[in-house]
DNA sequence: GCTATACTGAACCATCTAGTTCAGTATAGC
DNA sequence: GCTATACTGAACTAGATGGTTCAGTATAGC
């Protein structure tokens, strides 16, 4: 089986694991972003928001550099590369486990057309 | 933006974080296993499992039927199609994030050679 | 130099998590 | 009926998480 960084891949599935955080991606993505920024569009207050971007960082998803007194976020150097094929992975397997269920349903469902529902 | 279920997204990028419980999936993915099995697996009571089973079946991950004395688990019906979708669009936005930095995209094809793909 | 802004760190809180033990209940098999 | 197996539920633990407030420090701009 393929090796995963776990630590990798238990960070960033945690980190993803929170709206708030998912949130921060989805606007970095648009545009860089200052804590106070992001802390006033997720309504919350700037040690809270700074925690979020705390655990983005960790995660390698969100890099950031202090300019004076702005910390500047940005999407960082990970692309979710593992996590992508964790979930490919997955859901092959998952695919294939299903295949046998899926003739049975759909002869089931060929037997009730034929019986004219 | 695409809408999607925060709740599903939230469980199971919840349950995925966590090593044992890919693990879980993993195994499943083979063979359908008793609490029992996952249990000895992951060296761990047969109590400690059972909550893990619970997060992946909260999760639609995994579902469990009884029969007697035994619950057998198996993948459930969803096949993180959702998830995948988040982490695509997220992979998409990031690339284009990175395609400006012209030393970035040096990088990568650098990484890209390396890796002979 | 003064003041407003932007962040940081410590401390606190409530709740969740990942695990345990222990005391059950229900079923399988002799 | 008796015993071993398989699970379940309650209660407890230590530590993480998601948030807050409050008291700083550092910088920008007049």
């Amino acid at each position: 089986m393929v090796q995963y960084s776990q630590n990798h891949i238990d960070a960033s599935f945690g980190a993803l694991a929170d709206a708030t955080r998912r949130g921060v991606l989805e606007q970095l993505g648009r545009a860089d972003a200052s804590i106070t920024d992001l802390a006033e569009t997720f309504h919350m207050t700037l040690t809270g928001m700074k925690k979020h971007v705390v655990v983005l960082e960790r995660a390698g998803l969100v890099s950031t550099e202090k300019v004076g007194r702005v910390r500047t976020c940005r999407l960082g150097r990970r692309g979710l590369e593992e996590e992508a094929t964790w979930i490919e992975g997955y859901r092959q397997v998952w695919a294939e486990r299903f295949d046998q269920l899926d003739t049975v349903v759909a002869e089931l469902k060929q037997k009730e057309n034929k019986h004219g529902r």
